[in-house]
DNA sequence: TCTATATAAGACTAAATATATCTTATATAT
DNA sequence: ATATATAAGATATATTTAGTCTTATATAGA
C-alpha cells in the first residue's frame, strides 16, 4: 500500500517543471540532478507523463521537457495516475470482476469509499499551489543552498 | 498502491469468525474453505492476527481459531495493519528520515493528510457492522447456497 | 499410553513487480 | 557534419508477494 518510486519521481519532475512555469524548457539532466532521480529512469517516467499529456518532450540538442498546461491545472492525482495507473486500494476496486462477491460484499463498499476519498484528496492539490510555497522537496544547489540560481549560468 | 492478498485474506478470516461471534471456535480448514484462502497461507496470516491480539489459536485435535474480543471492537484498520503493518501511502510518511526534505516538503504534507484520512476511514468500520449485514463476501455452502448451515453437522 | 488430528514455525520456491541500466536509434542546434 | 540530447525497447537485478512444504508440537479421545 505504497506509492512506487516511479510515482514519487514523477511528482518531483512535474514539481520542478512547475517551479519554472508552463512552457519553460528544462533539460532532463537538470531535472535528474535537482530532484535526485536516475536520468535513465527519469526518461521512462517522462515518456509516461508525455503520453498522459502533462509534459512535452523536445528532442535534439538543447532538448528537454516542459509543461503543456498551467501548473494550477495539474493535480497530484493526475501525475500519480499517469505513472502508476488508476489508484485501486484493493484488487476488487479496480476490477470488480476479480471477486465474484463484489456486488454483495460490504467490505468492498468500504474500499470503494476509501478509494474515492483518497483520489479526491489527491485531486484537490495542484502544482501551482505546491510550487508556490517556500518549502520544496528538491535538492538545493550545492554552491548556494538555494533552489533557484541567482543568475543564468549553467 | 494496493492491499496485498494476505491483507485481504486476513479480513475474510476475521469476518468469518465475527459471523460466529466472539469466542466461537472455528477450524482453520472451515475458514480456509469458506473464505477461499489457501490453508497454509491462512496459517501464517492467523499467526499475525494472533500476535496482534485479535484472535486466539487453539492447537491439537478440534483446534482452530476464535476471536478474543467482540467484533464491534475490531476495526478494519486493526486487521489490515496486523497483516501488512502500518499503512503508509508513500515511503516518507512512515519513515520521514528516508527523505531529507520531509520536514519542509509540501507534497509530504499532502501524503500525511491523505494517509491519516485513509486510516480514519478504515478505523470507522468494525466487524460487528460488517458481519451483521445480509450480504457477505464468503463462499456459500454448496448444498444450500446459505452462509450458515441449518444444523450443526460438519 | 497410543493414535489421530490439528496447528506452529520456519524453510523454501515461484511468480510478479519494482527499480533501475544499457544499447541503438533518432532528432536538432550549431 | 558533428556534438548533444532524448526515444524506445531490451536487459538485468533486487525486492516483494504469494504460496507450499517439512518437521515439530499440542490436544482429544480410544
Ligand atoms: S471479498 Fe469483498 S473486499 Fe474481498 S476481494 Fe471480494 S469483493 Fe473485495
Ligand atoms: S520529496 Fe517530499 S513527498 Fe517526496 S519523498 Fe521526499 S518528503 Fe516525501
Amino acid at each position: 500500500m505504497r506509492l512506487t518510486r516511479a510515482g514519487e519521481y514523477g511528482i518531483r519532475c512535474v514539481l520542478h517543471l512547475a517551479r519554472h512555469g508552463k512552457g519553460a524548457l528544462v533539460s532532463r539532466k537538470e531535472i535528474a540532478v535537482r530532484t535526485d532521480v536516475p536520468p535513465h529512469f527519469l526518461a521512462k517516467i517522462a515518456q509516461q507523463l508525455s503520453r498522459a499529456g502533462i509534459i512535452e518532450i523536445l528532442q535534439g540538442a538543447n532538448g528537454g521537457y516542459r509543461l503543456l498546461t498551467d501548473p494550477s491545472g495539474i493535480t497530484l492525482l493526475a501525475v500519480i495516475e499517469a505513472i502508476i495507473g488508476e489508484i485501486s486500494l484493493n484488487d476488487c476496486v479496480g476490477r470488480p470482476e476479480s471477486c465474484q462477491n463484489s456486488t454483495l460484499c460490504t467490505v468492498h463498499r468500504v474500499w470503494n469509499k476509501a478509494n474515492q476519498q483518497l483520489r479526491a484528496t489527491l485531486q484537490e492539490t495542484n502544482f501551482a499551489t505546491l510550487a508556490s510555497e517556500e518549502a520544496c522537496c528538491l535538492t538545493p544547489f550545492p554552491e548556494t543552498g538555494d533552489h533557484k540560481r541567482p543568475n543564468g549560468k549553467k
